[in-house]
RNA sequence: GCUGAGGUAGCCUAGUCCGGUAAGGCGCUGGCCUUGAAAGCCAGUGGCGCAAGCCUCGGGAGUUCAAAUCUCCCCCUCAGCGCCA
């Protein structure tokens, strides 16, 4: 959510910045939005003059009373102010109600440092690491390459939830387990407190901490109950401080989330192809960031430093992208998407979004900073960066480190955490 | 799911039966005092508004000149019971 005394302030300035969206609907509602603004502090004016009539004649009421005189005449005073007043809150009330779904549409300003762009193709590389491998000639789509090893079933998986879905098995989920407790152990070496979020949310925090149309695209709701599974744990963590006060020198408070996320995507493109690379259910180990706003872009580029980090010892070439405007989601500010080598596949894709919402999420949330016991007039700022997502980082693995006799080398760094193992498939030991 | 108790300002609490316009404490800020600090004492300390003023007691509707207080509906939390990995 803007803020609304920027928008009071510098119409002009936060309509330009609206407008590097390329939009018309931004514009139109922002434009909505300067009138409704108007309208009803002036309904409010009006209902409020009319609310210290009331008042003074209720005071003067009280105080014949106590002295023992008549009220018949200032009850007859008096008679006609509820009515009215009933009429002029209901016409505040729509005002309102306008003015705030207004608000809450309207995306986050964009940082004067995003790129124009019409679309994903149109994102800048910013920089790219680590040796673009080639796959062998023979490498399967993975998803038959696991099913083959009896490290996956994808048929079963659609007979009985859909597609989209699947069984991760054998020591697959050994490798999934073990890429997401490096990552863990990473961040945790670097200050950031774990955290198992609550993987269901109510309606009210999860309006505060993403897109409106994300309830209708994104996520699944449970039938007969206000509640929705998260599409990542940057929801239930930014949620967390809801209505609260953070205390300043407490800044900036780091967390690695570790949750299942669950996406419907149907505004996306679909589920594209067998496998687990995009898929309705994944695991996420996940950086977020509550800080001062003059301390959001040093630690933007924390968060995505730590990612590569991440990626460089697992030893996957990446190229980090600048995402675009026209590419950017609603809720931040600035984007950096970090995409894997799939040597299979012959591309980058995504492997982790990095994102500085700046205090759009914060204000949405009523989330503010103040000192020692007092509340405070500050709004946080809060980031968000995938540390890593499974198993679409297995998919990386796999393409980058398969082997031509069909096996794949496991990176240095994750084989402590598989009792030393070198490669897959494992040797069986019955 | 059932029964009961609750939701009041940054935090804790009183007020609710019996309607008269949020009391007190903690914390915080300033002042007095002190070599300094603590303690003690005094004052200030929710939001909006240039201001007069208005709003604020979980949310909404109603009754009333007037609602934290009365009526109705809803939400949430806690405790006990039930169920349960």
């Amino acid at each position: 959510m803007l803020d609304i005394e920027r928008i009071r302030n510098d119409p002009e300035g936060v309509r330009q910045n609206l407008a590097r969206r390329r939009n018309e609907l931004y514009l139109k509602q922002f434009t909505e939005l300067l009138a409704i603004d108007r309208d009803w502090r002036k309904a409010q004016q009006d209902a409020s003059d009319l609310r210290r009539q009331r008042n003074a004649i209720a005071r003067e009421f009280s105080e014949a009373k106590k002295a023992g005189k008549a009220t018949d005449g200032l009850a007859r005073q008096a008679e006609a102010i509820p009515a009215q007043l009933t009429e002029l809150e209901a016409r505040e009330a729509v005002f309102e109600a306008r003015r705030r779904e207004l608000l809450m549409a309207l995306p986050n300003l964009l940082d004067d440092s995003v790129p124009y762009g019409k679309d994903d193709t149109e994102n800048q590389v910013a920089r790219e690491w680590g040796e673009r491998r080639e796959a062998p000639k023979d490498l399967p789509p993975h998803g038959e390459f696991l099913e083959s090893h009896q490290m996956g079933d994808f048929e079963r998986a659609r007979k009985v939830s859909g597609a989209g879905f699947y069984y991760l098995e054998g020591p697959m989920v050994l490798l999934d387990m073990a890429v997401q407790r490096f990552a863990m152990d990473l961040l945790v070496r670097k200050g950031f407190t774990p955290v198992i979020p609550p993987y269901m949310l109510r309606r009210a925090p999860y309006e505060g901490v993403t897109d409106l149309a994300d309830f209708e695209n994104v996520m699944y709701r449970i039938e007969g109950e206000d509640l929705y599974l998260i599409a990542t744990s940057e929801h239930p963590i930014a949620a967390l401080f809801m209505g609260e006060i953070l205390e300043e020198d407490r800044l900036p408070l780091r967390w690695a989330g570790i949750s299942p996320c669950f996406r419907k995507e149907i505004g996306g493109h679909g589920v594209d192809q067998k496998g687990a690379f995009r898929v309705h259910q994944f695991h996420k180990i996940e950086q977020f960031v509550f800080c001062q706003p003059e301390d959001s872009p040093r630690i933007h580029e924390e968060l995505l430093s730590n990612a590569e980090e991440f990626l460089q010892r697992l030893g996957l070439a990446y190229r980090v992208v600048n995402v675009c405007t026209g590419d950017l989601g609603v809720v931040a500010a600035k984007k950096y998407d970090i995409e894997g080598w799939f040597p299979r596949q012959k591309q980058y894709r995504e492997l982790v979004s990095c994102s500085n919402c700046t205090d759009y999420q914060a204000r949405r949330l009523g989330i503010r900073t103040g000192k020692q016991g007092k509340p405070g007039k500050g709004v946080p700022h809060t980031l968000n960066s995938t540390m890593v997502a499974t198993p679409r980082t297995l998919v990386a693995l796999v393409e980058s480190f398969a082997t031509e006799d069909g096996r794949i080398g496991i990176p240095e760094v994750l084989r402590p955490y598989l009792g030393g193992l070198h490669e897959l498939p494992a040797p069986v030991a019955r």
